[in-house]
RNA sequence: GGCCCGUUCGUCUAUCGGCUAGGACGCCAGGUUUUCAUCCUGGUAAGAGGGGUUCGAUUCCCCUACGGGCUACCA
């Protein structure tokens, strides 16, 4: 029996995640549920100068209205807390120790400055600086000097990091459940720092020693982490513990131009790049949020996990629930996908089409009560709402969108649209209206069908034409050439009402 | 510059050596709706280039090109 499965998202708080870190959230997350396995939220925070205090909150918020919330974390204690770094301080210093008595890393003296210089130089002189095996001798720090150099540096209170000491002469092969075998030649690595001379460990060090401590049997990250995870496989190996398997996500690249997408994104091609509304607490700057936009968090989640996973039929529309049951990590691809803002809208096209018409109206209300005064729109029944929503939903993509195109079933038009006026409103309608009226007077059974006949019945016995009647007809009750079916919205309208609203367009149109 | 990853319609992708290269979004046309949208039907459009391996390569290998990532005491 193997080890039951453990994920872990692993985001450092330095602002809100945008939809690539909900990916990988996401693909975390069906990973883990498939396999019966835990999902993780860690918050790696070791970076105290990039902190953003309301991030780690945003993050929590986002995964829950994605419906992808945690198993662990912060704030849902388990066995392997706490779940921030920066409250684990204490834990890393030790493993830092312990490979330096190992012999597998060492003490470094030399300054920020001094390394920029000697990159500087190396690049006028077209080389490469590497901080490893080829020069690593020559440079201050504790393979370079004395025992007693050293012990007197640290107790001089001098400053420190810590660097891994890379094998050399190795062809490392590694494993990445994505990308088959990679092959990594460890003369080329560098020796990565691994704990900071401010007393924080890096992202590498902290990273594996959590990931082993928290037992993650699968690291499921984007593609930026693929170089680095030759140095986590031998970093592994340098504790002597098991390492986990690894899978690389493609990255979510800009609709258009180059590169991989960006916090900025958004506003330069009009669609939000995080999940939900995000105010910048210095700049006061707030960016849009797919939930504020009227995204359904279902559709959302659903165009996120065909952005480099598909499951191989036909099939699109996916639940929470089946994409668990689909999912498999063998199937996401390995080449960068650009963010398409239609097939985003269509999916949330879909997904609307798709909900209950009650649970719609309910959405719908408040707006509704915004716009509309008369509070017969207001009560405890919803059913002419409702109804209107079966009427109009095929043609929304939010629930935003329902008030524009059903305006007229709760307000009588003001103007008339007037393209539409000019080509159906001509000089014997008013005419032909008042007979329609004369009809329609007559008329006890107002449902849609029986108008329907009895109305097509007189046009056809007066030989009027139907284009005649029915255009002049439409833009009375709707006031313009939109809609659904006409007499389904007299029905709606009621008997005295479509009346009124035929008088009032010959009145104004003439 | 160095290291690594990738490359099928405009976009997201299917194909695990037999291809008339399939689907979806978008776009275009037709039909339905005596309106608009939805919907239906059809159409447009692709395996970067060059070498191998093979009876046969989109599929396997190599080179080139292009794209992307990384190259911090950031994650």
């Amino acid at each position: 029996m193997s080890k039951p499965v453990r994920v872990r998202f692993a985001p450092s708080p330095t602002g809100p995640l945008h939809i690539g870190g909900v990916r990988t959230a996401l693909f975390n997350y069906l990973f883990a549920k498939k396999h019966n396995g835990t999902f993780v939220l860690r918050i790696e925070d070791t970076d105290q100068n990039r902190y953003v205090a309301n991030a780690e909150q945003y993050i929590a918020d986002a995964l829950n209205w994605s419906g992808i919330p945690f198993d662990e974390g912060p704030q849902k204690e388990g066995d392997f807390g706490p779940y921030r770094q920066s409250e684990r301080k204490d834990i890393y210093k030790k493993y830092a120790d312990q490979l330096i008595s190992k012999g597998k890393a060492y003490y470094a003296f030399d300054t920020a400055e001094e390394l920029d210089t000697l990159r500087n130089e190396y690049q006028e002189n077209k080389q490469t600086f590497i901080y490893n095996h080829s020069n690593r001798d020559n440079l201050n720090n504790s393979l370079s000097l004395s025992t007693e150099e050293v012990k007197n540096k640290i107790e001089n209170g001098e400053k420190y990091v810590v660097r891994f000491k890379t094998p050399t002469d190795e062809i490392l092969e590694l494993k990445d459940m994505i990308r088959g075998d990679i092959k990594i030649d460890t003369n080329t690595l560098d020796d990565k720092i691994l704990f900071k001379s401010d007393g924080m460990p890096t992202y590498h060090l902290a990273n594996i020693v959590d990931d082993h401590l928290m037992e993650i049997t699968h690291v499921i990250r984007g593609e930026e982490w693929l170089p680095s995870m030759a140095l986590h496989v031998l970093l592994y190996r340098a504790f002597g513990w098991e390492s986990p398997e690894f899978a690389h996500l493609p990255l979510i690249l800009k609709p258009t131009g180059k590169g991989k997408l960006s916090k900025r994104d958004g506003d330069k091609h009009g669609f939000p790049v995080f999940p939900l509304e995000y105010k910048n607490e210095e700049t006061n700057e707030i960016s849009r949020g797919y939930r504020e936009d009227g995204y359904f968090s279902d559709a959302f989640i659903n165009m996120l996990a065909f952005l480099g996973w598909n499951p191989g039929t036909e099939q699109e529309i996916f639940s929470l629930p089946e994409l668990i049951q689909a999912f498999d990590i063998k199937k996401v691809g390995k080449a960068g996908a650009k963010f398409d803002v239609d097939k985003t809208k269509w999916f949330q096209h879909q997904y609307l089409i798709k909900k209950e018409n009650e649970e719609l109206a309910e959405l719908f209300l408040p707006i509704l009560k915004e716009k509309v005064k008369d509070s017969r729109f207001h009560g405890n029944d919803n059913s002419y709402v409702t109804k209107v929503i079966s009427l109009i939903k095929e043609r929304a993509t939010f629930v935003s969108d329902f008030w524009e195109l059903s305006d007229y079933f709760f307000v009588a038009p003001t103007e008339y649209d007037k393209k539409a006026s000019k080509k159906a409103w001509k000089a014997d309608t008013p005419e032909l209206m008042k007979g329609l009226i004369e009809v329609l007077r007559s008329i006890d059974d107002f449902s849609s069908k029986n108008v329907e006949s009895i109305v097509k019945e007189w046009i056809t016995s007066k030989e009027i034409g139907f284009g005649k009647v029915m255009q002049p007809f439409r833009l009375s009750l709707v006031g313009a050439m939109q809609g659904p079916h006409l007499y389904d919205i007299s029905e709606m309208l009621g008997k005295e009402e479509t009346i009124n609203r035929i008088e009032t367009a010959i009145d104004k149109l003439g």
